[in-house]
RNA sequence: CGGGGCGUGGCGCAGUCCGGUAGCGCAUUGCACUGGGGGUGCAAAGGUCACAGGUUCAAAUCCUGUCGCCCCGACCA
């Protein structure tokens, strides 16, 4: 491609409702124009760059033994109906009525359609496992999108499901994906690690995220600083301190004006938090539940989701503490009445708890758990931090920014019971088929890159996901000896397999040097009365300071190098 | 959905408080010069001041409403 003819055109400065980096950089080389809030046209070379990324995730699908189908993103509503998730989907769907009045969806994503498609043609054990996968778009009417192509409402996802008859085939299949998603990171120059996570609204047991490291990023890992532990915070576990259990005391009342945190009460008898018994209150689903961890932790509130069967949690408000007949500041699950009790097991490794009495300005020595109170539900719900030990008693935890740009998740039969996808086994018994879901998000993969990859001077694209191989900027253009010289190089370097960007404009070096890094081509190659007067022609990566000046017969060998 | 900010040539901004000729930088066009990090000079073109209504002799500016975009929070494959 010629630079001259390129459509698209480089901006000294970014528009100003652009913030973040990847929004700025990508913006400015012209490769993305921003539509709509979180909706984005691709430009010439944003557009290169995304075939890029997609063609090596296909490829590697179809390593992995996927097969790709299309599904439509306009859908009947119906159909999410079936699987229950019509009226829950967050965010909510985004819907409209055709002309005969049928309520239609836009799809966030396509675990129905693809569970519609299986149990169309699978009937027995023979028919399975098969994976199948699509690149499509997706609609989600985030609340708010933002950070130019992060957080998106409509975007690009390579979605793949896979079916297999029992756990051991969706261990396999899972696995098979895993290791593609491996492979696809790698190929596409992205360091990025596999971490635990929680299945949130996609439902299932377990699932793992594909996390780029990046301080911009929005998403929290804790990662043992030992081992090959990795979790994102909002599934990460860690080993509690124990406390030796003494002899249990007698509960005792006391006063306390005043004291309404579990600072101020550690503080007034002179203890640590972990002395004390916290209690936090939540609404589910219209019903206050009191939530009681040792003071020295916190809830991590999708842990209580998940032990409260998947209902959403929510600060409870003064309003609903007060009609639950609780005292805020002062309160405990010692002797409550009808109040749903959520204990997390921190409270069982420590005796003789400070706690409130349910009374305005008193509190209680020496509380233990059960003789006190009772659980409805025992279990962890404890928020890992930076610094506790990893749950694999190898090293402390870290805490690290990323941006999640893959999940998967092990389904299970969550879609297949609901929506009816069975087969017959060996012994003529009718089974759910058991699935797993795969997606990776397809923009913001440039996105990530961009955020991870750049300098002052603007993009440092791994060279698999680069619109170009090769920048090669002709100086002094008028002179017919050197274009001439510029024309041959532009030629032999296509035929021997480089995706070229020549910069034959009547421009000032300086303009395409700036241009050559703003779009983070990997090599540049410039071509010059300078250069030629020195032997040849400049070649430079684009992440490293010196160039080299190499003779036109070896730039091929040179590049190729410099490519990796 | 709560809080805050912003809408003025393609991009970045000033002008709005205090109503009266729409302005600056970059980009664009032409010519000349220049030629290794967004170069110089001369000349030129380009704007329903987000939209609607109101006040006024007169509105980018004041009033009312609407829309859009961004940021923080809540939420989030």
């Amino acid at each position: 491609m010629r630079s001259s003819q390129l459509f698209g055109k480089t901006l000294r400065q970014a528009p100003g409702d652009a913030e973040n980096i990847s929004h700025k950089l990508l913006t400015r080389a012209g490769f993305i124009q921003q539509i709509a809030a979180g909706i984005f046209s691709l430009q010439p070379l944003g557009n290169r760059s995304i075939t890029k990324i997609r063609n090596i995730i296909r490829e590697e699908m179809d390593r992995a033994g996927g097969q790709e189908i299309n599904m439509p993103v306009i859908q009947p509503r119906d159909l999410w109906e079936e699987s229950g998730r019509a009226e829950t989907f967050v965010p909510p769907l985004a819907t409209f009525e055709d002309r005969r009045e049928r309520q239609m969806i836009i799809a966030p994503t396509h675990e129905e359609t693809a569970t519609a498609m299986a149990r169309a043609s699978v009937t027995s054990y023979r028919d399975l496992p098969f994976t199948i996968y699509q690149i499509q778009t997706k609609f989600r009417d985030e609340t708010r999108p933002r950070g130019g192509l992060l957080r998106v409402r409509e975007f690009e996802m390579k979605d793949a499901y896979s079916f297999d008859a029992d756990e051991e085939g969706l261990e396999r299949s899972f696995q098979a994906m895993v290791a593609a998603y491996k492979r696809i990171f790698k190929r596409c120059g992205l360091d990025v690690v596999m971490v635990d996570a929680d299945s949130g609204g996609i439902g299932g047991k377990d699932s793992n995220e594909f996390v780029l490291l990046a301080e911009s990023g929005d998403d929290t890992i804790l990662m043992s600083d030992e081992s090959d532990y990795a979790a994102n915070v909002e599934k990460a576990e860690f080993i509690k301190k124990e406390f030796p259990i003494g002899n249990l005391c007698e509960v005792e009342e006391f006063a306390t004006p005043d004291i309404k945190t579990i600072e101020a009460l550690a503080k007034l008898e002179g203890v640590s938090r972990s002395k004390t018994a916290k209690a936090v209150f939540y609404s589910v689903d219209g019903e206050v539940v009191i939530v009681t961890i040792r003071g020295d932790y916190d809830v991590n509130e999708t842990k209580l989701r998940n032990l409260l069967g998947g209902s959403v949690p929510r600060l409870a408000t003064p309003e609903e503490v007060k009609a639950a007949g609780l005292v805020a500041g002062s309160a405990s699950a010692v002797g409550l009445e009808g109040v749903k009790s959520i204990v997390d097991d921190s409270i069982t490794m420590g005796s003789n708890y400070l706690a409130g009495a349910n009374k305005e300005g008193f509190h209680l020595r020496n509380v233990n758990f059960p003789r006190d109170f009772k659980a409805d539900i025992l279990g962890d719900i404890a928020e890992a931090k930076k610094g506790y030990p990893s749950p694999d008693g190898k090293g402390k935890l870290i805490a690290k920014r990323g941006i999640e740009l893959g999940h998967v998740f092990k389904l299970g039969n969550v879609y297949s019971s609901k929506m009816g996808a069975r087969y017959t086994d060996e012994d003529g018994q009718q089974n759910d088929v058991l699935m797993g879901c795969y997606g990776i998000g397809i923009g913001r993969m440039l996105a990530a890159a961009v955020e991870a990859y750049h300098d002052d001077f603007g993009m440092v694209l791994p060279s698999a996901i680069a619109p170009y191989d090769i920048y090669l900027a002709g100086l002094n253009l008028e002179d017919a000896d050197i274009s001439g010289k510029a024309e041959m190089l532009y030629e032999s370097l296509q035929d021997a397999g480089f995706d070229v960007l020549f910069d034959d404009r009547d421009a000032p070096p300086g303009v395409k040097f700036k241009d050559a890094d703003l779009m983070g081509i990997p090599v540049r190659v410039v071509i010059s009365s300078r250069s030629m007067g020195n032997g040849g022609v400049e070649v430079k990566a684009r992440a490293e300071k010196e160039s080299e000046i190499v003779s036109e017969p070896d730039v091929i060998e040179a590049v190729r190098k410099l490519l990796g």
